[in-house]
DNA sequence: GTTGCGATGTATCGGACCGATACATCGGCC
DNA sequence: GGCCGATGTATCGGTCCGATACATCGCAAC
């Protein structure tokens, strides 16, 4: 989870501890609240004794996009990581192997999804079908509870599956239109003028 | 979080380990997906030690509803827990005592609305406007990345954005109507007595 | 100039919760 | 009689969180 996350966002540049929780807060705020400290450097340290991520500026070749936001000044006390090329590989080998853990939860769907832009079109497809389905499921338990239980619940219980339930209408019916944006090829395309970095 | 939800639920009825989790799942469905064993057992283990519930059926002194759900039949290697006075008091001090932590994770919040029909009205009304606070707080994260930096956003991040945003909108929406309806009491009190306003 | 203070930044620890797994029993159905 | 899915209890390793502790930087007040 975390993994696929900080592997994606250093994917884009470098950056240090601190920036990648912000910029993981935002991307990702949608679907989880915001990556907390005691996962994000432990993580962040098994990654790099995996060699996935490096600690450092990059090797030197890449010129590090001079950005506005200051992402990679290796300032007094601040670690920069930098993604490895067995990185980017890893990365991608989580974005494909996408199973049922990944629309399980909420988290992981919204992970995966915040990728799609780097993810093949038939791991795309899977996905959003799966989560489908998997939101579908919710959806029926509490539609049984409302028309088989209603009337022995109280009104704040009742009132809370009712919400429930309009949500996850709701996502169905986001999902489907995705899906369906899927199956023409109608998705507006990531910037196609960036055709991938190395590897 | 899960001490209290147990705590709740037992509250109505005693209960084995595995109608437990199924209740939990039916009940706080809408906010959290499931309960894990991994954290119900060890929970029980622990109340158990504090002396708010307590091994068997209860004292012999309450006649347990003899309801149509197989909910305290003691049969063979079933273990069923019943709530003491004490973990009735502490029940009700959790309910009261709802800090921060309350509204910041969605398993938080549901699991306390789902006990609203037994908290008193100032709590109720002090948890929905935290509630509303917290999410307005990450809708209006949501527009500012929506308005400050769109055009820099691939189309997936866009509409999990767009998606994240509306969501809370919509929720935010129906904590206004619950805190509408507590203000002016129309909220439909707990079976117990309330001539009042009845149906 | 120095003092204080909020934002930036790194790091750890205990605990909550999950996912997988193992295993035992019960009620039917073939 | 045997098989199988529901029921039922239990543990283990791992992920992630919340609180906490510091150290530094820029800057404004005095």
């Amino acid at each position: 989870m975390l993994e696929l996350a900080i592997l994606g966002l250093l994917h884009e540049s470098p950056m240090h501890g601190y920036e990648l929780r912000k910029q993981l807060t935002t991307k990702l705020g949608a679907f989880r609240a915001a990556i907390s400290y005691g996962s994000l450097y432990p993580t962040l340290r098994r990654l790099q004794t995996d060699g996935w991520i490096s600690e450092g500026a990059p090797p030197a070749g890449m010129p590090a996009s001079p950005d506005e936001v200051p992402l990679l000044t290796g300032k007094r006390g601040r670690v920069v990581y930098t993604i490895t090329a067995e990185g980017k590989e890893r990365f991608q080998e989580l974005l494909t192997a996408a199973g049922p853990e990944t629309y399980d939860s909420e988290a992981g769907f919204g992970v995966h999804f915040a990728f799609f832009a780097r993810t093949d079109p038939a791991t795309r497809l899977r996905i959003l079908e799966g989560r489908r389905r998997r939101v579908e499921e919710r959806r029926e338990g509490m539609r049984d509870v409302l028309s088989r239980a209603a009337e022995r619940l109280d009104a704040y219980t009742l009132e809370l599956q009712r919400h429930g339930l309009d949500a996850c209408e709701r996502e169905v019916r986001w999902l489907e239109e995705l899906i369906a944006n899927e199956r023409n090829g109608t998705t507006p395309q990531p910037p196609s003028a960036d055709p991938e970095r190395s590897s």
